[in-house]
DNA sequence: AAAATATGCTCAAACGATTGCGCAATTAAA
DNA sequence: TTTAATTGCGCAATCGTTTGAGCATATTTT
């Protein structure tokens, strides 16, 4: 890069000093007072030589860097990409700037790029955490760093989030199915330890509960396309399948179609599916699947709101909020009552 | 935020000075000769006082920001996160961190960010343009900046970019469509300023020209479902319908299969569809939809290697890639020759 | 034993911006 | 006319690092 302009350069041009410089620059002319022809020349003069700002500089020695970071697991997954879209936007908003970096579901990575984002004095964190490991999270927001957890948050912990009622969700679907007379079914979960995927599987457990069925089962272990296919095959070389897939992400439903596609396997027909996360693509499918759809747009408002008045705020209020998913019925569930 | 721990901190604590601190943890020890005892000291105590290096410091310092910027249109759209997904995983393997931003289709939000990568010192630039305006980005490529365009480029400048073969990739799917036996295509459009766009309608009315095809339309105006939902809708007010459809994005041909859907219209019986991107649940569609895939991995691949090697080396070397695209052929074109 | 080399470390000046404090010069009040 | 208040601006320290130059002490070479 040729040099770039800096405030002296400005100053030298104009003749007045790099504080007046910088004070106008930041439109704080009124406050000190500096008149008004001096402010004209000054943005002139930057203008002219084309000024942009060191943004390390300025916040170097203000400890300001008017950043907002977001973590997510990985951007391939639409739900995420998604959310990362919402939140950029609406980040703007505030006038702060996101930057968004991808975590590829693994906790290490998720450290690093936390540390880059505290190297890079970001004043507030957004993060879809692996879900696997929190202490990292809990050190950054104790040292006093403002977060909000999205979509996977930790429930022993005492840090801020949105998420779904993932045990709710969950417990609908599952009735779902139920009510449609089916006694046998198949729970392809994400990654075990996350809190929603916890809750998802509970409030699927309670529902066979409530119901009194014992004939379920809950395999899987990633909220992958992969996992979806792999666990979708391997319940399908059993003689006896379930007559319903619960899915706990669209991820899994994707990887799940993929391999009935494979095995002609029709829905509902022969299998019934609904999967947790909702997605435009779902209408148009060969039969387009019934989902439990978070609220997502509402999510990310809320956890900018409630990020944003931590930020201004000095004393913390822990807002921990949870939205009520809701059903979009679709065709992929049949009824085989009686 | 807790004060944070500084190196003069670690320099107090171990008795040591702050350079020597600083060349331990940058791991210049041999370099400068420091004693492999010292060393030991400095890294325990840094790791006890959970040090950070501050980036902003490092960065004005050195100049060096270790950071690839990438700009994408909207996150919203498969193609492009999975794109930006892609190279953020490419951008960790040569040690370097992305920092994404949404620019959501806008010039002047665009500009903006660019204004903010160049703040924060970005070492190279990845940017898939909103594609209206280039002044801002060959101003800062002219300054030096290393960059490289992904998928909308500008044919007269002399600016590095990996894209697919657009031109072709219509050619291809207007082909397959007269190979089928249409004679009346609809050409939904994204921006229509924009090189991929433009070219993509040129090999389309090429192969329509090439057929001695006049039966043609080319309509539309973004890269998105509302795009293809409102323009398909209009269509279909039409007495005289087309046989064939060619939506030149996967979000447009969403909005097209939203539409049709309304209208009860079947693919391929009642008309067929083609477009542009591949996506996996492409696949799953009640009718599974033909399209011209871009090979995504190797444009990022590609893109990062170009930068990349554009770092390293002063001499600029202006590489314009193109890369073949390839047909997903699938069940949505129906047969109509005679 | 003196000279040369190696070893281990520090000084202090940057990088580019922000900001508390203070100082002229001008205008208003007494 | 003197004093007080206002207006307009600059000095210089500071943020946390990096880095060229240099300085003792220890070791090796002659």
């Amino acid at each position: 890069m040729t040099k770039k302009t800096t405030i002296k350069d400005i100053a030298k041009k104009t003749g007045l000093s790099t504080t007046s410089v910088s004070r106008v620059l930041n439109g704080k002319s009124e406050k000190y007072r500096i008149a008004e022809k001096s402010k004209q020349i000054i943005e002139a003069a930057a203008l002219e030589l084309n000024y942009v700002a060191n943004h390390f500089a300025s916040s170097l020695k203000s400890g300001k860097s008017n950043t907002i970071g977001l973590i997510v697991p990985s951007l391939s997954n639409p739900f995420f990409a998604n959310i990362a879209s919402n939140i950029n936007a609406e980040v703007r908003k505030y006038g702060y700037t996101t930057i968004i970096v991808d975590s590829d579901e693994n906790v290490e990575i998720e450290k690093t790029v936390l540390q880059q984002f505290i190297a890079r004095n970001i004043e507030g964190l957004i993060i879809i955490p692996c879900g696997k490991e929190m202490e990292h999270i809990k050190n950054v927001y104790d040292q006093g760093l403002p977060l909000v957890l999205l979509d996977r948050y930790f429930e022993e912990l005492e840090i801020p989030y949105v998420s779904t009622d993932n045990f709710e969700g969950a417990y609908m679907a599952a009735n779902l199915l139920i009510n449609h007379g089916h006694k046998s079914i198949l729970c392809i979960q994400g990654i075990i330890d996350s809190t929603p995927n916890k809750l998802r599987v509970k409030g699927f457990k309670q529902a066979m509960k409530d119901a009194g069925i014992e004939n379920f089962k809950v395999v899987g272990d990633a909220f992958s396309v992969e996992n979806g296919y792999s666990e979708t095959k391997m319940m399908l070389q059993n003689k006896v399948r379930p007559t319903a897939i619960f899915t706990l992400s669209n991820t899994i439903a994707m990887g799940c179609l993929k391999a009935l596609k494979e095995e002609n396997i029709r829905i509902p027909q022969d299998i019934s599916l609904i999967t947790f996360d909702d997605h435009l693509y779902l209408d148009f499918l060969a039969t387009p699947i019934t989902s439990i759809a978070q609220p997502v747009e509402a999510i990310c408002k809320i956890a900018l709101k409630n990020l944003i008045s931590n930020l201004n705020e000095k004393e913390k209020t822990v807002k921990q909020v949870i939205l009520k998913p809701e059903i979009k019925y679709r065709e992929s569930i049949s009824n085989i009552k009686n």
